[in-house]
Parts: structure tokens; C-alpha cells; sequence
DNA sequence: TAGCCCACGTA
DNA sequence: CGTACGTGGGCTAA
């Protein structure tokens, strides 16, 4: 039998739900006329619905707690023990909210001497064994053992409570890194603070599941607990009657005699009279209307005509329409929207779900779904030109597209304006947007609710305020910015959307391999850093390295940190300088390969099934411009040494590529400086085409190009690349390990030479004391209001942040222009190579068979035209069967 | 458990 | 006492 085919059986941990609600919903604003507090239930009730609605069971019941008492607390008396007195607005919820189930014709089951989870835990093995798909909701871990392939535990998310997390095997095995069957033995291990069940002390969930997998299972921890080393196996050995008491009470009972058969768990019309009764007395409008609604839909009596549900409180109340009159009303909508419609995309598991669409005076909502032919004149509007306004589109693009839908005309995305209004203190969402530009609270269904309404008010709505606020958000825009944004930003947007979605190959075995030799090397260092120390510390501990060196070795003190003394490797390599010590070097090794070891595993868990990597890039994450990457970051996979460059071997192609290609910038920020300060020294070192360092150090020193020694060339170049960062004659002796007088001069010389560099940094900074922005080439601004600070370190980060923006920045315009140039390029020329990747100031290529050639003279032509300057942008370019060998 | 701090990878 | 980021472990306050 198929899945769907398969009879659906919902059961619900009652008490442990209502108790949530109760916590989750504010007690005052829930309260009848007389008094009756009624959040609880008014929660309970409001997630019930969303669950009856969505998953369509065709069989329910929900289990409660008959008393605190079980035979739980027979056996040991302090169960529960340590849970404080039942609130007195949560009692008498209860028993009301059994009289909605029942008047819902919703089974309510109770067990004397028995808890709610038990009940729970017996309908699952029955449905199971006879053929359901289970659904368990509870709020209780212990039912993670229930899960299986036909059984799936909804649990309420810990921080939002407002929404249910689906554990199924994998999700279970993702999150606790056991199987389901497996996770009591954790929780015995560990112990239950809120059932007052200490477990073993110093032991967490990392260590509980390490032994797991390490010994099989509780049981041969037990057997084997001799062999573990240190505090924890004393701990383990001393308390494992505790763990051993809390594997006895969290097993859950699942044979009780609950006396009756599943069948009758069926899921009956609801009795409308009686709702109406109850839901009236509880003074629920809302709710009676959707449960009234709900019991339409599944057949019931048809209830008498209800109440549209409340709008928003001033967005229009959305339509839901299709066909020709859908196509109508965008026809006239438009009319009236010429700068664009919101439109909002609702998205589950990464697809298109719902869709909201609005203009000013009107909002429709689109029950979308793959295959239906009712939204035909969406789908082609959707595909159109026409103007479009979306807030954050960028994910809802990539839903868009992974549902299979086309996309165009992106006119605005007002949270992006928003971030070029004020790049620091970014605005992260809509709600943020109407918060700041309307000085209004995006309605969001209700926040508290434990699973969200989904009635379509949310991307109605939504659309409706992305419309509203795009207005004042542009007008907050400057000039430059609106061109920012309209030139460079909002083409940019489906172009991350389709890198990320493409995400780039990485092959496991290769990482499998480099983990495991990182592990072993590790695992020897510490044990020789032990045994320099004669006892065995954590070496991942700043405090403990501490404890060490400046106790244990008597070392002298490094510099300062907030919380003690630095361990950091230049301190430690100022202490191997000033007192060798074995320990030292053997400590550096032990980070690096851990280090390693840890990026090796992040990037590994991050390969999907298809064997490809996939970030998500922060187009508003850093406020010089820039693009951020993360989940995972790409932008930070090593490259200086061997091992690191280990890991970029294992970036490669798909099989229907032929290579990678890799452009980058060559000395972009220098050029940059160039342009913008005029400086005629640096630009003749750009034009006269030869080693930008080596031509500078000639200057310098006054000697022949020939003549620069590899030391001087080091040192000019540390020079130049610190200035664009405000670097001073103590941070460049510091870096470059030479006296500060050294540094000094060396700075007084490069200044001789190119002295217009240094008149352009410092009026850099005079200009954004006056303007309280610095600006880039393109008009992209950011503003420094810390330059104006009475705080000196303020006010001195302030200004080497502002003479550093306005290079880092210009970059990051350059390089954004080249990815959308690049790939409208691609799409016109009807060429299957693809971008994947940005790193700053690189791009990665997947080059397709024989389009090699013709992919890097684009390439070369586009990263080399985005701007035009004062020197040539000059791009180098690699291939290669992976990222490492593409380098150059 | 949330959030800070430290340390360190990239450009 | 050099800019811009993201990540993860340790630690601590709640």
C-alpha cells in the first residue's frame, strides 16, 4: 500500500501541548467575561485546527494526564519531582478544553496510573502494526523512541513554539545523531531536569551519543564503562544506577488496554450545535469561525454562513481568485500599479505554496500548487516582464524556481534598498521594513499561535506592505543609491538565486580521507603536548592554555584579553621566541588540525545527495558591500597551506562538465586606490604591467626593479595592502616583526613617492566627517556616524572602517556588475557553463565541453570592462579538474 | 540553552 | 594600535 493511500492516524499529547500554549500565549489577553482564563485552550485549539486542516487525518485522538501521579511515581518517588505547583490559570483549562474536543467528536483518551505519553506510545504501535501512518504531537522527548518510518513525531520548535518540527528517522538521526529507538538511552545518560532525573554527571548529549556509537548501546556502555578514561567514567561508574532507573521510567508503556479498537478513533463530523456552544462560551470568534469552516470542508453539516475571517487591521481582506477572473484583475491592477505589484511567495520545504499578490486598494491570495491549470494568467504574469515588488526575493525566487516556475521583472526589492539606505544597522526582514518606514507592526496571523494560520492573510498581506513600504524606502535613497540598486543590486538577485541553487560539487571520499588523517595527526600532537606538560588538559580551552603557560610554565604574560590573556598563535610565537618550549609548537600544530579537521567536517555534512555543496550568499550581509557567504561559508575554504589546499582539491565538477575555471581580480583594491587618488606613481606602476610590489619597492628603495630583494618586496607589500586598511607604523612593525622605527620609515618613504595616496586617504576621511558617508565609485554610500564620537577608539575605527569603504566597496560594485554581465552573457549565448561561485574577488566557473575557450575570453572581457578606471582591471584566469588545480 | 569570547579561515 | 565577514568550541549566566 502506498503512502497515501494509507489511513492517517493523528495523536496528540494534550497536556503537554496545553501546557505549552499556556506558556506560549499571554494569560491576560485570554480570559472570558467571568474570568475564565482561556489562553491554553485558545492555543491548544488554534494548532489543533492547523493539523486537522493540513494533514487530513482520518483517524485522531488526544491523550491526557489523568493525575500527576503514575506508576512512574510509585517506582520512584521524585519523578517529576522538582516541577512547581500547576499555575492557577492553567487549571480548569483542561477540563474545557475536553468539552471543545468532545463537542468536535474528537476522541479523548485517559489511562489510570498511566501518562498521557503512554497512551501515545501504545496508539502508535497499533497504528503501525495495522497500516497507518502515524503523526504523534507532543511536547514530551520521550516520544522521539515512538518515531519510525510510518511514525513521525511533530515537536514544538523551543524558541518560536510556533511551529512543529517533523522528526522522522533521518530528522531524528540528524538532530541527535542516533536512531529514534536510541534516544531514551541518551536521555538516561544524561538525565531529565524537568522529570528530576539526574543522570550522570559531566555528561552531555556529544558524549552520550559518542559512547553510543562507540559501544552500540547502553547496555555495553555499561559493561564497557572501566575502559572510559578520566572524571566521566569515575562519573559514570559511581552513577550508573541512575542511568540505569532513567532507562526504566522513560520507556514508554506501548500495550495498555485502552479498550477500544482504532477504527473508532475515526474522524467524525464535528457537532455543530455543541461548538457553537462551547467555542461561544469560551468567547472564541475566530476559532469558531475556522473550525466551523474546517468542518465544512470535511463534510459536516454546512454551517450557517460565516463571518469573513477579521483582515488585517488596515490591509484589504484578500480574494482568492482564478482563471479568467484572475487574469482580470492583474490586468487591472497593474493599470493602476505602474512602478510595480507586491507579490509575496509563501514557501514550504523550499516550495511555492501560496501567493499573495496586492496593490494598494486590493489583495488576491493563490492557493498554488504544481499541475493546477486555475492559475494559468498568474504563471505567465509571473514569467512576464511585468513589474514586480518583493521584499527578501531571493529565497522566494529559488522557490519559485524549484517549484518549476519562470520568473521575471524584479522591479524592487525594498529590503535591499533598505540595506543601501543604512548598511550597518540593517533591516532583516518586512516586519522590520514597516516597523522602521511605516511606523506600523506587520500583522503576522497571530505570532503566538503554535502552527501559523495558513489561510492566505499571510502573503496577501505581506505583498501588501511590500507595496506600501517600497515607497518611503526609496525615498530615503539617495541618487547614487537608486542607481546602486537598479544597476548593480537588483540584477544581482537572480543571479545569486541560481548560483545557490546550482551549489558545486565536492567530493566526499577525498574529505573522508583528509578528516581522518586530520583526526590521527590530532590525536598524536595532544598526546605529545601531554606529555610535554605531564598532564592532560583541553587544548581547544583559552582559560586551561592559560592555567598552563603562565602558571604551570611560568611563562610572561601575552596581551591582553577581555577575559585573560591571549593564546593566539602570534603570542604563541612570541613565546616560543622568548621561552622555547616543545609545548608551544606542538600546541600551533594541535590547532591547525583541528581547525582543519572541524572546516573539513562542516563542509562534509554539508554535501547533499546529489553530491554538491549549496551556500546561501548574504547579499545585505556586510556593509562596505560585499557579499557574505554562509550554511556553509565558501568564502573562507583555506588556501595558504598544503593541507588547507586539501579541501579546495575536493571542489569539482559535475559529470556532465568538463572542468573548472577560476577568474580573479589581480590587486583589485590596489587599483582601485589608484583610480580614485590619481596618485601618478601607482598608475604608471599598473600600466607599465610589471610586479605591482616589486615596481613599488624599486621606487621605494630607489634601486632597479632587478634589485628588490624578495625582503623588500615583502615588506613594500605589506605596506601597500595595509594602507587601505588605515594600518599604522606599530601594526606594520608588529606584522612585518621589524623595529617601529623601521616601520616608520618605511612609511615615510612610500608616502615620498606616492604621496597623492596619502592626501586621498586622509581626505577620505575629512570628506565623511563633513558628509557623514563615504561613497564609492558607483554612488554606494555608508555612513560613519562614529567619525563625529568624543570616543577616541570610536572615533579611530571609524576612520580607518570609512578610508577602507570606499576601495572595499568600488571592489565589490566591480566584481557584481561582472556576475550579472557574465550571466546574461551565458543565458544569451545559449551556453551550459555556469557560475557557482564568488569569492570576493573570484569567480568559479563549471566549464561545459569545448566551451572552455570561449567562456574565458567572456569571462576576461567581463571582469575586465565592469568599470572603467584610471589602470586596467587585469584578470587571471585558471582551469583545472578541481578548484585547487584551477588555481594560478 | 542563549549569547559572549576567543581563535582563525578567507578576501 | 589593519578592513570585511562566518563558524565553532569553551564558558558562563540564567
Amino acid at each position: 500500500m502506498s503512502d497515501a493511500a494509507k489511513p492517517t492516524l493523528l495523536v496528540v499529547d494534550g497536556h503537554s501541548l496545553a501546557f505549552r500554549a499556556f506558556y506560549a500565549l499571554p494569560v491576560d489577553s485570554f480570559q472570558t467575561r467571568d474570568g475564565q482564563h482561556t489562553n491554553a485552550i485558545h492555543g491548544f485549539l488554534s494548532m489543533f485546527l492547523n493539523l486537522l486542516r493540513n494533514e487530513k487525518p482520518t483517524h485522531v485522538a488526544v491523550a491526557f494526564d489523568i493525575s500527576r501521579h503514575s506508576f512512574r511515581t510509585r517506582e520512584y518517588a521524585e519523578y517529576k519531582g522538582t516541577r512547581g505547583e500547576t499555575p492557577s490559570e492553567f487549571i480548569g483549562q483542561v477540563p474545557l478544553l475536553m468539552e471543545a474536543l468532545a463537542a468536535m467528536n474528537v476522541r479523548t483518551l485517559q489511562k489510570e496510573d498511566y501518562e498521557a505519553d503512554d497512551i501515545l506510545a501504545t496508539l502508535a504501535k497499533r497504528g503501525d502494526t495495522e497500516g497507518y501512518q502515524v503523526l504523534v504531537v507532543s511536547g514530551d522527548r520521550d516520544t522521539i523512541q515512538l518515531v519510525n518510518d510510518d511514525v513521525t513525531l511533530l515537536y514544538p520548535s523551543v524558541q518560536g513554539v510556533s511551529q512543529l518540527k517533523r522528526y522522522d528517522p533521518a530528522a531524528v538521526m540528524e538532530r541527535y545523531g542516533v536512531r529514534p529507538e536510541q534516544y531514551p538511552e541518551i536521555a538516561a545518560l544524561v538525565g531529565e531536569t524537568s522529570d528530576n532525573l539526574p543522570g550522570i554527571n559531566k555528561v552531555g548529549e556529544k558524549t552520550a551519543v559518542k559512547w553510543i556509537n562507540q559501544f552500540g548501546g547502553l547496555e555495553e556502555i555499561l559493561e564497557h564503562a572501566d575502559e572510559i578514561k578520566g572524571v566521566v567514567g569515575q562519573n559514570l561508574r559511581d552513577q550508573k544506577e541512575n542511568a540505569i532507573r532513567n532507562r526504566r521510567l522513560n520507556r514508554l508503556v506501548n500495550d495498555l488496554d485502552l479498550g477500544l479498537a482504532l477504527d473508532e478513533l475515526e474522524a467524525q463530523p464535528l457537532d455543530e450545535a455543541a461548538v457553537r456552544d462551547v467555542f461561544g462560551r469560551l468567547e472564541f470568534k475566530s476559532l469558531l469561525d475556522r473550525v466551523l469552516k474546517l468542518g465544512a470542508e470535511q463534510g459536516a453539516t454546512p454551517a450557517a454562513p460565516a463571518p469573513e475571517a477579521e483582515p488585517a487591521p488596515s490591509a484589504p481582506a484578500p480574494r482568492e481568485i482564478l482563471d479568467e477572473e484572475l487574469a482580470g484583475w492583474l490586468v487591472r491592477a497593474q493599470a493602476a500599479e505602474p512602478a510595480g505589484l507586491g507579490l509575496s511567495i509563501q514557501r514550504q520545504g523550499g516550495q511555492v505554496v501560496g501567493v499573495g499578490i496586492a496593490s494598494h486598494a486590493e489583495t488576491v491570495f493563490l492557493a498554488w500548487q504544481p499541475g493546477r491549470t486555475d492559475y494559468a494568467p498568474f504563471e505567465a504574469w509571473l514569467a512576464s516582464d511585468a513589474p514586480k515588488i518583493l521584499a527578501d526575493a531571493k529565497p522566494q525566487l529559488e522557490a519559485i524556481a524549484r517549484s518549476g516556475l519562470a520568473f521575471d521583472g524584479l522591479a524592487l526589492d525594498p529590503l535591499l534598498a533598505a540595506w543601501l539606505v543604512r548598511p550597518n544597522l540593517t533591516e532583516k526582514s518586512l516586519g522590520d521594513l514597516v516597523d522602521r518606514y511605516l511606523d506600523e507592526t506587520l500583522p503576522t496571523g497571530d505570532p503566538n499561535l503554535l502552527v501559523p494560520i495558513d489561510d492566505g492573510s499571510g502573503p496577501a498581506t505581506d505583498a501588501w506592505f511590500t507595496l506600501r513600504v517600497a515607497v518611503p524606502v526609496l525615498n530615503a535613497l539617495s541618487d547614487g543609491g537608486r542607481r546602486v540598486l537598479a544597476d548593480i543590486e537588483l540584477p544581482l538577485v537572480g543571479v545569486l538565486a541560481a548560483m545557490e541553487l546550482r551549489g558545486v560539487a565536492v567530493a566526499h571520499p577525498e574529505l573522508a580521507t583528509l578528516s581522518d588523517e586530520l583526526a590521527t595527526e590530532s590525536a598524536r600532537l595532544a598526546g605529545e603536548a601531554f606529555a610535554e606538560i605531564g598532564r592532560e588538559v583541553n587544548l581547544g580551552s583559552p582559560k586551561q592554555l592559560q592555567e598552563v603557560l603562565f602558571d604551570q610554565l611560568g611563562m610572561p604574560k601575552t596581551r591582553a584579553t577581555k577575559t585573560g590573556f591571549s593564546t593566539d598563535a602570534s603570542a604563541l610565537a612570541d613565546l616560543q621566541e622568548s621561552n622555547p618550549h616543545p609545548f608551544l609548537g606542538l600546541l600551533l600544530q594541535h590547532r591547525d588540525a583541528t581547525k582543519l579537521r572541524q572546516m573539513v567536517e562542516t563542509l562534509d555534512k554539508a554535501i547533499g545527495a546529489d553530491g554538491r555543496v549549496r551556500t546561501s550568499y548574504g547579499q545585505i550581509g556586510a556593509a562596505t558591500g560585499r557579499m557574505s557567504s554562509n550554511d556553509p561559508n565558501l568564502q573562507n575554504i583555506p588556501v595558504r597551506t598544503e593541507d588547507g589546499r586539501r579541501i579546495r582539491h575536493a571542489f569539482g565538477h559535475g559529470p556532465e562538465f568538463a572542468e573548472l575555471l577560476t577568474a580573479d581580480y589581480s590587486q583589485i583594491e590596489m587599483r582601485i586606490m589608484a583610480h580614485l587618488s590619481e596618485d601618478p606613481g601607482l598608475i604608471e606602476a599598473f600600466n607599465a604591467g610589471e610586479d605591482l610590489h616589486r615596481f613599488v619597492g624599486a621606487r621605494i628603495f630607489g634601486v632597479s626593479p632587478e634589485e628588490v630583494t624578495p625582503n623588500m618586496r615583502t615588506k613594500v607589500k605589506a605596506m601597500s595592502y595595509g594602507l587601505a586598511y588605515g594600518l599604522s607604523a606599530f601594526g606594520l612593525s608588529k606584522q612585518l616583526r621589524i623595529e617601529q622605527s623601521e616601520a616608520k620609515q618605511l612609511m615615510t618613504d612610500y608616502f615620498a613617492r606616492f604621496g597623492s595616496v596619502r592626501d586621498y586617504l586622509r581626505g577620505v576621511v575629512e570628506q565623511a566627517k563633513i558628509d557623514g558617508y563615504t561613497e564609492t565609485i558607483f554612488g554606494r554610500r555608508r555612513p560613519f556616524p562614529d567619525l563625529a564620537s568624543p570616543n577616541r577608539v570610536l572615533r579611530d575605527n571609524a576612520q580607518r572602517a570609512a578610508l577602507n569603504s570606499p576601495i572595499q566597496g568600488s571592489a565589490a560594485d566591480i566584481i557584481k556588475i561582472a556576475m550579472s554581465a557574465i550571466e546574461r552573457d551565458l543565458r544569451d549565448r545559449g551556453l551550459a557553463s555556469r557560475m557557482l561561485l564568488q569569492v570576493h574577488d573570484e569567480l568559479i566557473f563549471e566549464v561545459a565541453a569545448g566551451e572552455g575557450d570561449e567562456l574565458e575570453t567572456l569571462v576576461r572581457e567581463r571582469m575586465g570592462g565592469a568599470a572603467d578606471l584610471l589602470v586596467p582591471l587585469e584578470v587571471s584566469v585558471g582551469r583545472g579538474p578541481n578548484w585547487d588545480a584551477a588555481a594560478h
